[in-house]
DNA sequence: TCATTACTTAGAATGATTATTAAACCATAT
DNA sequence: ATATGGTTTAATAATCATTCTAAGTAATGA
């Protein structure tokens, strides 16, 4: 299991890589963001950062955010316009958003597919990222258990 | 070659399908898309058709490009929180980015690709549409010849 | 210590989009 | 033709997420 202690110590190491330094503000943004891994809007950061931290301010969330995807240790993913939610899983997925609920999911990439998908550039285009977005909505999946209900 | 009078009418087609009407400010709006496919924001197809319709507010172009969106003879693409942009290529393709020059260029998927893609999905997940988008900056090719700015 | 720089806060400002509402327009039934 | 009812437009206000600004705090270094 990973402790708090490790957590603010990747959290320290990452930022200070990046000659930043490490706040309460920063470490309780980024913990937060793991212990509820439903890629949280920033509001939806703040309302859950405040009941620890009373004073900090939504700016700072924003702050905070935006740090944390600089070093690498959190992904800001984007819905059309919708508001950015935040993602702190650092392995290459795609992400499905369902359209009724809003609720989005990881989706793991098997390995090469990414290469596969960046080989259909035309050589003069160098990707620094790949987004790969699937919209719709999930049947729930049909095992035993309580009828669906409608 | 493609008339005025063709776009006016698989226009004015695709509307009747949906039980809207075809008007002057839906005609310009989808003309200067297909005039121009760079991919333009809302303001920009404004100022394309303000000359030629004075008149017109950008309310109602964003209305227009709306419509055209519902009834699928145009896509709406966005890239991390920048405006929407829109694109009257129908065929399934991808999108690079310019983080640069904030240009936008459609990238043609192979045959089965998007399959391939669909497939990493958990079966209970269905998929109505899938974004692939690629981020990063273009090298320009060392050659002659037309830029193909799509 | 004192100066420098980084960080946080509160609130104002911005930018893109959507909502509101009144007027103009159009198709059709009378 | 004219009334009727639905559609579309235009102008403007409102909204939402985000960024900016200014001022205060705190950590760091000479």
């Amino acid at each position: 299991m990973i402790s708090n202690a490790d957590i603010s110590e990747t959290l320290s190491q990452r930022l200070s890589d990046s000659g930043l330094r490490s706040t309460p503000q920063r470490e309780v943004v980024y913990s937060v963001l793991l212990k509820k891994r439903d890629h949280p809007t920033a509001e939806e950061v703040f309302a859950r950062v405040k009941p620890e931290m009373p004073m900090i301010s939504l700016a700072t969330v924003y702050n905070c955010l935006e740090t944390l995807v600089q070093c690498d240790l959190v992904r800001a993913v984007n819905f059309e316009r919708g508001p950015t939610r935040y993602c702190p899983n650092l392995h290459p997925h795609a992400h499905f958003h369902d359209v009724e609920t809003g609720a989005t999911h990881d989706v793991d990439l098997p390995a090469g597919l990414l290469d596969q998908v960046k080989a259909i550039l035309p050589e003069d285009f160098k990707a620094s990222s790949v987004e790969i977005i699937f919209r719709g909505k999930e049947s729930p999946k049909a095992r035993g258990g309580e009828p669906s209900s409608i």
